[in-house]
DNA sequence: CCGATTTAATGCAAGGCTTGAATTAAAGAC
DNA sequence: GTCTTTAATTCAAGCCTTGCATTAAATCGG
């Protein structure tokens, strides 16, 4: 997806991409009747009944209950997307957790799981086993309803290259190196359009972006830096309304900019790091919950620390002003660096959103970077757990919306 | 340009797109002959030799000179682009000179001019004047060759938001808010294809980017980061092959990224921005060149400053590595937020590159970013002035071959 | 010196696509 | 019950690429 040369085009393309575009319209604004999508899309009506024609036969289109007269002549009819048998499963792998969430082509979730299980640092077999546990519930699931799982997405609460099978480390796992993708590929029956494998990252902000677009306020959004702190400090760049970097690009690691040159060293070879001075172990140690995040792990001692800074907490409180006069720092920074239309924070760093908005309405003023409107641009992450995998879906469902004849959905 | 909608594609876009394709192709390799763009391309050589009727009708390609047999068979006869008679032109303004370049289709430098002459501070009604002025001359010695030129690009050494006709501010001329487009084409004949404003460091960054691109080993080359250095501090990004943020994009501001929460008050508003420890007059000053730089303006005062640092001069070497220390952490954070494949820096850093390079090299092996190998990756800029002119009309060069029929070069 | 060979470029019928006008369908209005 | 109004479909026309057959222009071998 990188620098993608343009391909020449032969008559059939323009079909599928125009399909594309009518299934893109009925996905973003809901159902629609040929006349309404003819003058929607630009195309000419007696295009739009062909298209529509191919798009009932393959059942990725139906035609929509509510029959809404309005007013004279015929009444049109309206369609949405079906796609009811064409399925996509997602797996998130969660410090604590695995969640697993199936969706049809039109959205609609047809399998939803949560395990919750602490993950041992150390071998990945036992996930793996895990993993593959919870893909084969799925499929069993949904093949009782009698559709087949087209593809899978591992989402891993990790680092993976772009484009790699590889989690290069994953903090929370103690893994350096692990082919995860061989790894469940091996234990689980193969699927049609194949196993993908991504960190969580651009997914859990992809989907934030995706939840902030949909307000009545926001439909020109096409940008956000989203940061987010729970097991160390992460971040992604919605651009343009794609992820920065392509779709696993691990662009944008705010954890290790180096916010202190005189700072201390860091595990990554370089001083000052952010995560040197702002990491949420350190926090939490500093609020002096040391012996509760060895004792409860460090969710439950983070829980703790925002319970004692709302309560008023002195110790704690001066924990957190000491690490957002860094994160601030981090956050103006990104703004400065990308001229987002937004802020999205995550993990702890949510709930504390209205103290880091600080001074940001000032440099936005002066320095005069357009869309975001003063501090309301700065906004907690809205989004649960399955966030990423969320993204991740909506993610591989548009591509498949986008060219349904070259994803095979014609076939 | 922003979130492009898809549109609807009908059968003569279709050859438009393939137009665009194989003049793409020729503009990046050079000659080729019908049976050789074919598969380059991949489409039928039917289908070339019609394209190609098209493109030799209206002269945007042209048969080649060189005649190449290369053994058995009819001999081919190589493609090159020709468009003689389409020119884009571009005035440059800067500090101390206008530059106005002038290129054809095939990228032909058709006319040039380098007015040097510094530009007083404040009004800017003289310098429309001048500027109107070397479009004229442009434009008169062009039209003794019997071509008129079809668009004009308005490159100022300032900030000009994506897609405005205003220039935000402009320090070198003391301008906040000045209608240099409205302005100018005031003053000027109309253009067919009208005339548009932008800011020099962007362009000046994909002008650097595809020379490096154009290098043997880095045809791989999508993404860079381009920080320069002359009066302020300022870059862009390139990504993707494509300028970060939109054409006239105002991002990654280098300059005002925060590098000491507690450091001095920025006239931005804010504390510890770049410039307040390493803005260019800053360091000519602590070098004790303040008086140089008073009587000969700080161009002469940085020359003589990098001629001291050469010369082994202690007290410049000094104030030299003061602002280097964090140079280097914003070139580090820039490498961490972007993952570029290289670094290019420009103005005096490209002089100090060496000095730059430091600890970057283990940064990026530790973390593992992609492409960028070692320090090597960290280079110096290598065009000249015209640099962002060069960019701009590039750009603009292949917006009109990729879609030649709707560029209006087929009407 | 001439025919066979080889590769390049073109011509042509076929098939896919959208378009716009005409036609059919299905409701409400009088 | 007919007319009006809007939706959806049908159909001929035009544009596009493709694959095959044909023409063009060289070299090679005897």
């Amino acid at each position: 997806m990188a620098g993608h040369k343009r391909a020449a085009l032969a008559s059939e393309d323009i079909r599928d991409h125009n399909l594309g575009i009518v299934l893109a319209t009925l996905d973003r604004g809901g159902a629609a009747a040929r006349a309404e999508l003819a003058s929607a899309t630009g195309m000419a009506r007696s295009a739009l009944s062909n298209l529509s024609t191919v798009l009932l036969e393959h059942a990725l289109v139906r035609a929509s209950a509510e029959r809404a007269d309005r007013g004279l002549g015929r009444p049109l009819e309206r369609l949405e997307i079906d796609g009811a048998h064409i399925v996509l499963a997602g797996v998130y792998l969660q410090v604590d957790a695995i969640v697993t969430l199936a969706v049809d082509l039109a959205g609609r979730v047809r399998y939803e799981e949560r395990v919750d299980a602490p993950t041992p640092p150390g071998d990945p077999t036992p996930v793996v086993e895990q993993l593959a546990g919870a893909v084969t519930r799925c499929r069993t699931a949904l093949a009782a309803e009698g559709v087949a799982v087209r593809s899978l997405d591992l989402v891993v609460a990790g680092v993976v290259p772009r484009g790699s099978d590889i989690v290069q480390y994953a903090l929370d796992f103690g893994w350096m190196g692990v082919a995860l993708r061989s790894l469940v590929q091996e234990r689980v029956e193969p699927f049609p359009d194949g196993i993908r494998l991504a960190g969580d990252t651009q997914y859990a902000a992809f989907a934030e972006f995706t939840a902030l677009k949909a307000q009545d306020a926001a439909a020109d959004l096409e940008s956000i830096v989203y940061i987010r702190s729970a097991t160390g400090i992460g971040g992604a760049v919605i651009a343009d309304g794609k992820i920065f970097g392509g779709a696993n690009g691990t662009v944008f690691t705010p954890g290790h900019t180096i916010v202190d040159p005189h700072g201390a060293l860091c595990e990554c070879g370089r001083r000052g790091c952010l995560v040197t001075v702002a990491d949420p172990e350190l926090i939490v140690d500093h609020a002096g919950l040391h012996d509760l995040r060895r004792a409860a792990g460090l969710p439950a001692a983070l829980a703790e620390f925002i319970a004692r800074v709302r309560a008023g907490d002195a110790h704690a409180s001066a924990a957190l002003e000491d690490a957002l006069l860094w994160i601030r720092m981090i956050v103006d920074n990104a703004i400065m660096m990308y001229a987002p239309q937004a802020v999205v924070l995550g993990g702890y760093l949510a709930e504390v959103c209205d103290r880091i908005r600080g001074l940001h309405g000032t440099t936005l003023d002066v320095l005069g970077v357009g869309g975001l409107r003063g501090q309301q641009a700065i906004v907690p992450a809205r989004l649960g757990d399955s966030a990423p995998l969320q993204g991740a879906l909506t993610l591989r469902r548009r591509a498949l919306l986008a060219a349904p004849g070259r994803s095979g959905l014609l076939g």
